[in-house]
DNA sequence: GGTTCATACTTAGCAATACTAGGTATCGAG
DNA sequence: CTCGATACCTAGTATTGCTAAGTATGAACC
């Protein structure tokens, strides 16, 4: 896996992720790489930024913690997030469903 | 269904097209949005670049044909390109099941 | 007590590519 | 003869994942 498959669909995975547990931004990055089996190894230059993004269009609040001498910037979905999160997922189904019918090839 | 989220994938799609039954570009984005049930209805700026690109680099193979006075640009894909369809397709496993993994949530 | 590694965050710039918006041209139907 | 469908083209834009570089802390090691 690599290249960049994932664009537009990387939101899906940090809100889907961040739905029920806040957490901070390399925890998120662990957690990708963890559920996906190894196949989701992005690097801190991809992750961070989104997360931003995220927050800039309002779907994520971040708070700063400190923790043993760290310091954490912890994520939540906001409402907002919510929303953008159900909307991802009617998304997601609709994309490769769209793709495994061209796949599957009924002509 | 819109915005950029088949970055990566239309290659996919275009060979699996391709791979059978060699088409125009046109026909190539009728058969598109057919067989996606409508989803996939890509604008001719987005599908008549992406076969230059695939043509560009050794996965498919074009003629000119000329029908009832109307120039067609006939496609077909190449042995690299069916190569090259085999690992999309393994990518797109690879990649859907990764998402599905993150969606599924097995911390 | 200095080095190394994992943790934790940041950002300027790059690269790839779907899409916008305009263009050309043919043919059949009204 | 206009209009719509067919059929192709491309310059430019926008988005966004990624590269590469930086900062900083704590724990483990010798």
């Amino acid at each position: 896996m690599n290249r960049q498959r994932l664009k537009g669909h990387l939101p899906l995975l940090l809100l889907t992720l961040l739905e029920s547990t806040p957490a901070h931004g390399y925890a998120v990055l662990e957690a990708l790489r963890r559920r996906s089996g190894g196949r989701f190894d992005l690097p801190e230059g991809t992750v961070y930024p989104a997360l931003h993004r995220l927050e800039a269009s309002g779907l994520l609040h971040s708070r700063w913690e400190v923790i043993a001498g760290r310091r954490r910037r912890v994520y939540a979905t906001s409402r907002k997030g919510q929303d953008a999160l159900t909307r991802e997922r009617e998304a997601w189904a609709d994309f490769s469903g769209a793709v495994a019918a061209v796949l599957g090839g009924t002509p």
